[in-house]
DNA sequence: CTGAAAGCGCTTACAG
DNA sequence: CTGAAAGCGCTTACAG
């Protein structure tokens, strides 16, 4: 394998409007309106227009195309309730797959998606021309959003906004998908169904309320341990706490939570699912583990709809805002299965 | 939890440097400088043109200022190779931590980052203004690279570029990572250790043949299965397989094929490690297996490192591409200790 | 059907 | 120390 060669760096001689209407004898308001399919030109000014642009190399100007139109092509994403630190390792497949989703959508509609911090020691947000941006989980009343809407920038919220003025939303029904949960372990015989939750996971808080409302309903007795995602070792510690409160069934709420639980089962010599059921949230990693997906995926997808449709469409915006709830899905797996 | 309310759609009056100048009784000059800390003015006009242009709102156009200065503070990040999907739901984690990472650095040093496809059926590569890209895996002699130098973008690669040129370039050394787990794998007592790779993954093609080397050094012959990634069940069934022909000992070479692999084990009843070491790549989300993890957070910042590295000082260009090892990380776990 | 001109909103020599 | 002017490279009324 032999070393590459480095480019040259040097000056580059921009081609520019002019000169492509220079080289094709025209106009550089007819090269503009051949390259933009506009106006009214006979095919042939048009075909040629574009030869010469290709034979010269001519890239249209982005910043001075942005500039004029008012349009950047370019959505936000951020998240500015989840911690200081924007991608945090914990909960990260979802956001991760939410964002990748959302890329792609956005690329489909032919626009791009540039993630950003809630703030930053750079004025990142400054810097950058964006026509929209997607907030996950907005703190509520979120400062980030009113000032993005005074400088006219149109906000979808991933997540409840709260009394956060959005155009837009998108979330799933967190207590309902709790609900199937449970559901299905007592049909599978649990009885007695403990919970584990991470303190800040993504819809913990209406999760766990969800649990006890449902242990409620059933009159049995909530067994609940939290801990701190971002603790290392603590999910492991909280699974061992539980599993010695003698349940016969577990659901993990916090993503990726299946091996600190098959763990402290293993260590517990309690086999899954003969002596202990499991269910789990996540993208379902491990095959063998039962799951509740989120599905980030529709999730981003769907913010990024909304959000387009409110750019390019400004003055249809609804009295109310645009609202998807995102469906769970959960895959029944051996962990949840009795033989 | 109420119905948030619906942001007006309307004209925005935007306030422009003019607004600034005339508001504050300055000109349009002095207020630019005052705001970029630029120029020689008493720090008396400075805060006076600070305050004046906080209170009347103002945030200047992020496109009128990269049209001006050629700089768009964006970064884009592609990744060539791997199929025309984008983003692959296989290799996910170790993309998407790159991605993570390379953002994150991105942001520290005052540029945002852009995702974008290979090629797209919208122009969005001609939509966006671009500071510096990193190509990951780029083709042989890549057509995209070649493009960006054309139109003065600098390019730095993610894995070996071959020969296409670029300004750096960062990478594992797979060969000697593979060796190191062999080598552990057999300082724990494995004497028939059988490699199970995706035939597509990062590095894959480089894993396989140091596996060859380490194998014919050793005068062991090799045991390998090999699947596609990209098929639902092709590495459950290639792990099966694998198994049937009697390791004492695997080395799962994609990421993530932890979960198949102890599947397949747990078919034939072996146990890990009693009587299957088994090691794999991947962020080792199970905290039971021994992985190795490529480390695609160094990756990305190194990545981006070199690449603003570059913007920031073009002229300062080595004559070989800037270049970076990033080195693997072994964690050893249960799974490859012996009892 | 085509072109000359204005202008998007800044930054930066340059002149005073 | 401060300002008037040019100009980044386009798109878009508007005039012919």
């Amino acid at each position: 394998m032999t070393a590459p060669d480095v480019p040259r760096v040097g000056r580059r001689i921009r081609v520019g409007i002019r000169d492509v209407a220079a080289a094709a004898g025209v106009s550089i308001t007819t090269v503009s309106d051949a390259l933009n399919g506009k106006g009214r030109l006979p095919d042939t000014t048009r075909v040629h227009v574009r030869e010469v642009a290709d034979r010269l190399g001519y890239r249209p100007s982005a910043a001075a195309r942005t500039l004029r139109t008012g349009r950047s092509g370019l959505l936000g994403l951020t998240t500015t309730m989840r911690s200081t630190e924007p991608f945090a390792l914990t909960e990260f497949a979802w956001f991760a797959e939410l964002v990748r989703s959302a890329t792609a959508t956005a690329l489909d509609l032919g626009y791009a998606l540039v993630v950003l911090p809630a703030s930053s020691p750079h004025d990142v947000w400054g810097n950058v021309a964006l026509d929209g941006t997607i907030v996950v989980d907005p703190a509520d009343d979120d400062p980030l959003v009113h000032e993005l809407l005074r400088r006219g920038v149109p906000v979808v919220s991933g997540g409840h906004p709260g009394s956060t003025p959005v155009f837009g939303w998108v979330d799933n029904d967190h207590v309902a998908a709790v609900r199937s949960v449970l559901d299905h372990l007592a049909d599978a015989g649990a009885e007695r169904i403990g919970l584990l939750a991470a303190a800040d996971g993504p819809g913990a808080d209406k999760g766990v309320a969800g649990y006890r409302a449902w242990c409620a309903d059933r009159g049995v007795p909530p067994i609940t341990e939290e801990y701190e995602a971002r603790t290392p070792g603590a999910g492991r510690a909280a699974a061992a706490r539980l599993l010695e409160r003698g349940p016969d069934a577990v659901f993990g709420l916090h993503e990726g939570c299946a091996p600190e639980l098959l763990d402290a089962a293993r260590e517990r010599a309690l086999r899954v699912p003969d002596d202990l059921l499991l269910a789990c949230c996540g993208e379902g990693a491990d095959p063998s583990v039962t799951s509740l997906s989120l599905q980030p995926a529709l999730a981003g997808a769907w913010a990024v709809e909304l959000l387009v449709g409110v750019i390019d469409d400004p003055g249809a915006g609804p009295l109310l805002p645009a609202q998807r709830t995102v469906p769970t899905r959960l895959s029944v797996r051996d962990s949840s299965t009795r033989r």
